[in-house]
DNA sequence: CTGCATCCGAATGGATACTG
DNA sequence: CAGTATCCATTCGGATGCAG
């Protein structure tokens, strides 16, 4: 497991990024399926999230570290390296996101259509 | 059906309120759980709304009405009656908001305690 | 490398008052 | 009744630069 994430996993181009759920903060969601297959360091974050700000990013990862959803663990090293990861808690956050993706793919073309539909009649 | 809506339908002291789940804009998961039984009025809604202001709960409507989640419908009548429902697709997202509704209820427990030992160690 | 500090613009959401 | 108009406070997220 843990293979390198892909930059383009959560590209702008696809729709579900713009699909309407969200979970914590913007980005919570995000955290939360790149750490599905192991503890990730913040750089290594910061390559499929690269349209957040390490400021953005850090915040993120401390309000879900205070709400126990992840672990955050800092080697005493130098260069420093620090690891997060899901907790259990965190990782119960899975079906539910999956749930959400579910409902995204299955109903985006619906979606799409009524906001074209709309557009049209106004 | 469609009994009318309690107040505190979603008072701020539940916690549910401040659990890290949304769905679309901040109102839109609970405007779906407003029109579960059938259809209702804008004054109807904003009883259980009732800390949304009118401005921001007919912006979060027309923003549900452009995604092809509910249905307007404006009665020729004075005075005048418009009554909204869920579509099809604005139903198909009840499931997902019980299992986050699920998910609430079964992790609360956690997140209060985390949160708590976080504030402690800090 | 991993962040924090500072500044800033944009967007969000709310209060209040008013209209067809 | 069902909104709209206007104004405003707050928040959010981004840019940049710096520190351990």
């Amino acid at each position: 497991m843990s293979a390198g994430l892909k930059p383009d996993m959560f590209d702008p181009a696809c729709p579900t990024t713009v699909m309407p759920f969200q979970i914590g903060d913007k980005w919570t969601a995000m955290v939360v399926l790149c750490l599905e297959d192991g503890p990730r360091r913040f750089t290594e974050l910061r390559v499929p999230l690269r349209r957040v700000t390490p400021k953005v990013l850090s915040e993120t990862l401390r309000s879900m570290e205070r709400d126990g959803l992840i672990n955050r663990f800092a080697y005493d090293e130098n260069p420093p390296r620090v690891e997060y990861s899901l907790t259990p808690l965190g990782r119960s956050l899975l079906t539910l996101v999956d749930a959400a993706r579910s409902w995204c793919t299955d109903h985006m073309d619906d979606l799409v259509a009524a906001r074209e539909a709309y557009t049209r009649s106004a």
